[in-house]
RNA sequence: GGGGGUGUAGCUCAGUUGGUUAGAGCGCUGGCCUGUCACGCCAGAGGCCGCGGGUUCGAGUCCCGUCACUCCCGCCA
């Protein structure tokens, strides 16, 4: 018999009864009877019931054992009586009467009770995390995710993806978010940086002549944390196409993505052709590039009722500015007073002036902007967005650009308060014709709003007849369930048009040399068209977990602070290692001590 | 860098208007218990009320500061 375990603490059944086992595991429940004493002992595979009664030669040490502690026993595997089986375990007709008990591990009191699915503190739930994963849920959730990852690998491969790895220690990039950084021990007052993404390496690979590329790629960037953002590390499925239009990529990635759902999502709906829904027009319907599809509301223009209304605070603001509209928040159910009043003090807490709105009753619209506006422009409002007695209508005025966030958040809002919001399903959608450029108002003047090596619309005839604030970009993301899982685009491929894009941007041509050197240097050497796109992983597994925290589907996550308080990172080092790395410290100064 | 929330026993939490010796459940220790599976019953140990300062006759409670964790803003091509 092998020195541990004839069979694992899940593997046992009916047909086993009367067979000598040996089992190893850990202390999961005692339960002592005195004279009769329960112990589940767990594994990695389930819970099988091990039971002790005076007759045998090992019930005193066996009334010693406590949580956690690990056993290898031995015994013979009996029946339940019928009254004694549980049907919640899959060993629950079967126990194992105990001839033999060894105690391979201790363990102290705990800090964290791995019984039960209470909810602990996330300090001590990460310094503790050995502890934490053993828990059922969390040690589901990290087994679902690597069942995930090989599903993803095994799709893309079908769809003729090959699988590449690229460098850890690369480059600092000068685009997107704080570089972490690897000082150089044979380049004195130099450094690596870890990649932010593979996104050059993966053009470069298409440049080389390899096509459809993908890697489950980590990717680092050394910015503030998030619920739904990791600090410092998380994995993306980097994917890149050579040959391909903006079509192709959807074509390519939305099976891959739809098949996964459907596989992990427990049955749940999922979005079986994802809409493509333009830049512009999410903002205005849903006040968001992310939209929840699942909420029903859709906002409209609703300017053309004010103009000239007597809702003077409105018509006034509208008279006086063209860029000026009202959008129109509709809110089904929502028509009581009460309600309404909630949204209108929650926008003041937001810090806005209020929220008007109109709610309808008894066949016609309440509230103070009904009064002021009249009844037939009350009466179109409510036609034009379909609306009944027992519903309302918010409103908010002024620059669609300074209100649209907020308007969204409204939107969300109502949407949760009166539990419109759909449940149980993955509503996907694509983010279409992103801006190429966006006005920046604190360096007064254009730069890129996204990726700067995307395709711009029209290509370098756009670049240079078109005003920049109108031009789009073949840049697109995938939102699900109002989570931004990936973001993507047709690259530019051309160095006559990455140059005049960046100049629009206001960079010289020496800059893009300096920066992206090796880059251009590339496409100056044929570079084929190609654009590609990047799901980011830990998202995925978190939808499909139903968790709200990403650290519920990483195993070591650090804490907000950035720091692992398991392992200790970041730490200091030895004089000795800083001497290699021609590193001298300046630190901050801290208040005397 | 900024804003909000939380911080009381190993863990989860309660703690009234500022008033005697700070409580409960789980866990732990001891005792009882032969069919439990969140076993049950009895007893016990366990507290710098995050830390520092202040107000007060008196502070877990009020005020100021600070620290930790967390959520959000900034940041995230």
């Amino acid at each position: 018999m092998h020195r541990y375990r004839s069979h694992n603490c899940g593997a046992l059944r009916k047909s086993d009864v009367g067979n000598e086992t040996r089992l190893s595991g850990w202390v999961h429940r005692v339960r002592d009877h005195g004279g009769l004493l329960f112990i589940d002992l767990r594994d990695h595979y389930g819970i099988t019931q091990c039971v002790i009664d005076p007759d045998s030669p090992v019930f005193n040490l066996a009334e010693t054992v406590r949580s956690e502690w690990v056993l290898c026993i031995e015994g013979a595997v009996r029946e339940r009586a019928d009254d004694a089986v549980n049907k919640n375990l899959p060993t629950g007709e079967i126990e194992i009467f105990l001839e033999k008990l060894e105690v391979l591990a201790e363990c102290p009191e705990l800090p964290l009770p791995v019984f039960g699915e209470q909810d602990y503190p996330e300090d001590i739930r990460l310094k503790y995390r050995f502890l934490d994963l053993r828990r059922e849920r969390i040690h589901n959730n990290i087994l679902k995710r690597g069942r995930i990852m090989s599903s993803i690998r095994q799709r893309m491969v079908e769809e003729g993806f090959f699988e590449f790895q690229t460098p850890i220690l690369t480059a600092s990039s000068p685009e997107g978010a704080r570089d972490f950084l690897v000082p150089s021990r044979m380049h004195p007052g130099k450094f690596y940086a870890l990649p932010q993404a593979p996104q050059q390496f993966k053009q470069l690979t298409m440049i080389a002549g390899f096509d459809r590329y993908f890697q489950i790629a980590p990717c680092f960037r050394d910015e503030d944390a998030r619920a739904d953002r990791s600090p410092g590390e998380f994995y993306q499925l980097d994917i890149e196409m050579s040959f391909v239009e903006q079509e192709d990529v959807f074509q390519a990635v939305e099976p891959v993505l739809r098949g996964l759902f459907e596989e992990f999502g427990d049955g749940q709906p999922v979005t079986q052709k994802f809409p493509r829904i333009p830049y512009a027009e999410a903002i205005q319907k849903y006040g968001n590039d992310k939209p929840d599809l699942r909420n029903p509301i859709i906002m409209e223009d609703a300017t053309d009722h004010f103009r000239g209304s007597g809702f003077k605070i409105f018509a006034g603001q509208i008279e006086n500015d063209d860029k000026v509209r009202v959008w129109a928040i509709p809110a089904k159910t929502g028509g009581s007073r009460a309600f309404c009043d909630r949204m209108n003090s929650w926008a003041q807490g937001e810090g806005q002036p209020g929220l008007g709105y109109i709610f309808f009753r008894d066949g016609e619209g309440a509230g103070p902007i009904a009064k002021n506006i009249g009844e037939e422009r009350t009466s179109a409002i409510r036609s034009q967005l379909g609306l009944e007695d027992g519903d309302a209508v918010f409103f908010v005025c002024g620059d669609p650009k300074k209100f649209a966030s907020f308007a969204g958040d409204a939107r969300t809002r109502a949407g949760e308060t009166l539990d419109l919001v759909a449940k149980d399903r993955f509503d996907f959608c694509w983010i279409v014709d992103f801006p190429m450029f966006e006005w920046d108002e604190q360096e007064e003047k254009v730069d890129f709003s996204h990726n700067p090596f995307s395709m711009p619309q029209g290509g370098l005839d756009a670049l240079e007849n078109q005003d920049p604030l109108t031009i789009n970009a073949w840049q697109y993301d995938i939102v699900c369930n109002g989570i931004e899982l990936s973001s993507g685009a047709i690259r530019n491929h051309r160095p006559e048009i990455m140059k005049k894009a960046f100049e629009i941007a206001g960079y010289e041509e020496s800059v893009l040399e300096e920066k992206f050197g090796g880059m251009l240097r590339a496409l100056t050497y044929g570079a084929p068209p190609h654009g590609g796109i990047a799901p980011g992983i830990d998202r995925i597994v978190m939808l499909l977990c139903g968790e709200e925290n990403l650290r519920e589907v990483v195993m070591f996550p650090m804490n907000q602070q950035a720091e692992d308080s398991l392992m200790g990172a970041p730490s200091e080092v030895s004089a000795r290692q800083l001497r290699d790395l021609h590193i001298r410290l300046n630190l901050p100064k801290t208040p005397a001590s």
